[in-house]
DNA sequence: ATGGCGGTGTAACACCGA
C-alpha cells in the first residue's frame, strides 16, 4: 500500500505530469493540493482511464484538494466541520480501512499578517478535528502541503529563513501539536539523505541550487507508522518541463 | 532592500503562492 501527496499548482496545467507520474508510480492513493479547478471541470474521465477514482472539492484560481484512489472511496468529508472557511483546503475519505485526510494548509504570507492569523486559527481547528478523527479511526494518515518546515534541517538556509513564514516558532509549535496527537512524520521514521526538500521556488534557479524547504508531509497514526516501511520525496517531476514547484512525497505501508 | 517565476482571471497587469 502506497500513499502519496503532491501540490500540483493547477491540475489543469499539470494533468499530463500527474498521469505520467501515476504510470511510473502506481500508488494506491494520491492526495492533490492546489488543483485550482472547480468541480465541474475536474478531469474525472482522464483519471478513471488511468485506473483512479477521485473525490475533490475545488474553487476557481486558488486552493482545491482531491484524493485519487485505486480502491473504493467511502465516508467522504469536505472541509473541516469545526472551521467555517470559504477556501477549499480539506478533503477526507476512508480507503482500505485507512482514514486519509488531505490538507492544503494556508501559506500565511508573512508572520504577523492577517493571513498569518488565519493560518494559525486554521491550524488550531485542524488539530481539534484531527484529534476527533484519530479517536474514531486508529489507522489514519494526514497528508498534504503543510506550509511548515518543522525543523532547521528541513530548510536550505536556516539563518536566512529564521523567524520567517514557514519556519516561525508559532507554526512549528502548531506542527508539534499535531505530532502530539501521537502522529509520526513518516519521512523521519527513516534515515534520510541530508538537504532533501519538497518545494523549491521557481525563481533564482532555486531547484538547481537546491534552495528548498521540506513543507509537504505525511503524518501517520501509531497503527500506520508501525506498517510504514519507507518514505521518499520524488524529485524527478520537479526536473521536467513546466513542473509544479512541489515534489511528491510517498509513504509505503506493509 | 527588491524582485526574480509561474498560474489565474482577464485581456494589461494585479493577486497570490512560498
Amino acid at each position: 500500500m502506497k500513499l502519496a501527496t503532491w501540490n500540483v499548482n493547477s491540475l489543469k496545467v499539470r494533468l499530463p505530469h500527474v498521469l505520467q507520474w501515476l504510470t511510473d508510480n502506481p500508488v494506491d492513493v494520491l492526495c492533490l493540493q492546489e488543483t485550482k479547478t472547480v468541480d465541474d471541470k475536474f478531469p474525472t474521465a482522464e483519471l478513471e482511464a488511468a485506473g483512479y477514482q477521485a473525490v475533490f472539492c475545488g474553487q476557481k484560481t486558488y486552493n482545491g484538494v482531491a484524493i485519487l484512489s485505486r480502491h473504493p472511496i467511502a465516508d467522504v468529508v469536505k472541509n473541516n466541520p469545526l472551521f467555517e472557511d470559504d477556501h477549499q483546503r480539506v478533503i477526507a475519505a476512508t480507503i482500505d480501512g485507512i482514514r486519509v485526510i488531505c490538507v492544503y494548509i494556508p501559506n500565511g504570507q508573512a508572520v504577523g499578517s492577517e493571513k498569518f492569523s488565519y493560518k494559525m486559527n486554521w491550524l488550531k481547528a485542524l488539530h481539534d478535528w484531527v484529534k476527533s478523527e484519530c479517536a474514531q479511526y486508529p489507522q489514519l494518515a494526514l497528508l498534504g502541503d503543510y506550509n511548515i518546515a518543522p525543523e532547521d534541517r528541513d530548510v536550505h538556509d536556516p539563518a536566512a529563513w529564521a523567524g520567517q513564514i514557514h519556519v516561525s516558532e508559532p507554526e512549528r509549535a502548531a506542527f508539534r501539536d499535531l505530532l502530539a496527537l501521537d502522529l509520526k512524520d513518516a519521512f523521519r521514521l527513516f534515515d534520510q539523505p541530508e538537504k532533501l526538500y519538497s518545494w523549491w521556488d521557481y525563481r533564482q534557479m532555486a531547484f538547481r541550487r537546491n534552495m528548498g524547504l521540506r513543507i509537504d508531509h505525511i503524518l501517520l497514526s501509531p497503527a500506520l507508522a508501525a506498517r510504514c516501511t519507507a518514505c521518499v520525496i520524488d524529485k524527478l517531476p520537479r526536473k521536467r518541463e513546466q513542473p509544479s514547484d512541489h515534489a511528491p512525497v510517498v509513504a509505503t505501508l506493509d
